[in-house]
DNA sequence: CTGCCACTTCAAGCCAGCTTGAGGTCAAGC
DNA sequence: GCTTGACCTCAAGCTGGCTTGAAGTGGCAG
């Protein structure tokens, strides 16, 4: 088995080492072992720091992060809530959607005033209902 | 002109009222004038507090959306900027999809080591070679 | 065998984004 | 005209997610 240094580790998944050092502090990944003092990791924690990644960009918390996928980096959640977080991103996609399309919107559409352009008031209108609920 | 005080705002868009005024204080928002003590906002503030909400969710920094959005709520950035935040969104919404396709397959999948599953390895290998480029 | 340098620990610090609390104001309804 | 309660200010506090710094360790190249 190939083990990866700290820094190598850093090197390869782009996370610096005192957070990868953090990172294993809060449990949320682990180190195969030590040489010396120095932590070695196992080559797959590379794919799960990219997955840690995602689910950070998705907005969720480290600590959501450790609960949907256990300290080997395999999902460790009931498929139904998978499926619940799975709808969730469908959801959150749904809103950056909007925002982009609210974005190119007003990089294209001429109108001095966008509050007053309805196609703008037609985007920011499903903004609207879709936000309020959230919780970070 | 319709006004509305804090307490209705923020029934209207979900944001607490330590949260409104905390938006003030740091120019993300304005309000349209004091009712005595009172703040009084122009309805349009919900809209832009929505827009807000979505800018969050996004994972932009408060101090990103106020570059966006000036305080009367209108976007404020060259053409080719808001198109390149737009491109950005896109990017994370691919991001996205493949953290959602990654907890749908594995949630379906019946290997018990993910981890090996060809199918998950590959949804993995595009997510490490999408992240580790990234500033929060 | 020596020295370098990447690693180690641990505590403290830092930033964003709010929330909380104490103490005060004031418009409106009774 | 008095009370009520929703608002106000200001400072301090809190959580999450790291980073920084000081002081130490130890594998390995020369």
């Amino acid at each position: 088995m190939i083990l990866l240094d700290i820094g190598t580790v850093s090197e390869r998944s782009g996370v610096p080492p005192s957070t990868l050092r953090y990172y294993e502090e809060i449990g949320l990944i682990r180190s195969a072992g030590r040489h010396g003092l120095r932590r070695q990791y196992d080559t797959p924690v590379v794919t799960q720091l990219a997955l840690i990644s995602l689910g950070k960009m998705a907005g969720f918390s480290l600590g959501d992060i450790r609960a949907m996928f256990a300290r080997d980096g395999t999902p460790q959640l009931p498929r139904a809530e998978l499926h619940l977080r799975a709808d969730a991103l469908d959801e959150q996609m749904r809103g950056l959607t909007r925002l982009r399309d609210a974005l190119r919107h007003v990089a294209d559409c001429p109108a001095e005033t966008h509050m007053d352009c309805p196609k703008f008031r037609r985007l920011m209108d499903f903004a609207a209902r879709t936000s309020g609920r959230r919780g970070r």
